[in-house]
DNA sequence: GTACGGATAGTCT
DNA sequence: GACTATCCGTACC
């Protein structure tokens, strides 16, 4: 997609548009993909979003162009990948949430498969199951192999992460209260693909 | 299928 | 020193 396409929308209207769209990475190990069924928005005016209260060095590349990708650290050992919205200056984004599977299904298998806490020493990996390859933020982040060292603050028309055009037939977007959050808890800046079985939840 | 607690480290107060 | 835009295993239905 054309860096114009991030700017042209304000940030909720660009997390629905955004459905249906597909993310990819051609990584040295191979190119995987998904369709975007769920996002979420996060405001400049809006509590629960990091650049809410002060500009700090985690957050700069929420300030810079519309198509630059921040990746964050959460929990210590997840990372949650967003697309930054608007113009330079302003800080607002929307999250990646969950992704229908569609290329490289067996690398996002075996990068969720051997994911950090299956390698604990005595414990055999499991198989993962398709719908759970990439339900969720963090999960989504480990199954296509995307980490804060390499993408974050790339901008999407030069990095190895992009995304590709709406491929998704018709559909409609179902509109929620965001997940995991305690500030801004009642706003309703959640989009899902309706009836979609790869969406979290 | 839902409910709960622990892991874990960077970031900000 | 507290908090976090999460996930997974276990327990129980």
């Amino acid at each position: 997609m054309p860096l114009s396409f991030y700017e042209a929308y304000d940030t909720r209207t660009l997390a629905q548009k955004l459905l249906g769209c597909e993310l990819v990475h051609n990584s040295p190990e191979g190119l995987t993909s998904g369709i975007i069924v769920e996002t979420e928005a996060y405001l400049q005016d809006d509590p629960a979003c990091h650049a809410y209260r002060k500009r700090t060095a985690r957050t700069e590349p929420m300030y810079s162009a519309a198509g630059t990708i921040y990746v964050y650290l959460i929990y210590g050992m997840y990372q949650c990948v967003n697309i930054v919205s608007r113009e330079d200056g302003c800080a607002e984004a929307v999250l990646i949430r969950a992704l229908q599977p569609t290329e490289g299904i067996e690398l996002m298998e075996m990068r969720r498969r051997f994911s950090r806490k299956n390698l604990l020493p005595g414990f055999v990996p499991k198989p993962v199951a398709l719908r759970e390859l990439c339900k969720g933020p963090g999960k989504l982040v480990q199954a296509m192999g995307i980490d804060r060292s390499i993408h974050n603050a790339q901008s999407l028309d030069t990095s190895s992460l992009y995304i590709r055009p709406q491929i998704l037939g018709h559909f409609e977007i179902e509109i929620s209260k965001r997940i995991g959050i305690t500030q801004g808890a009642d706003l309703l800046y959640r989009y899902t693909v309706k009836n979609n079985r790869f969406v979290s939840k």
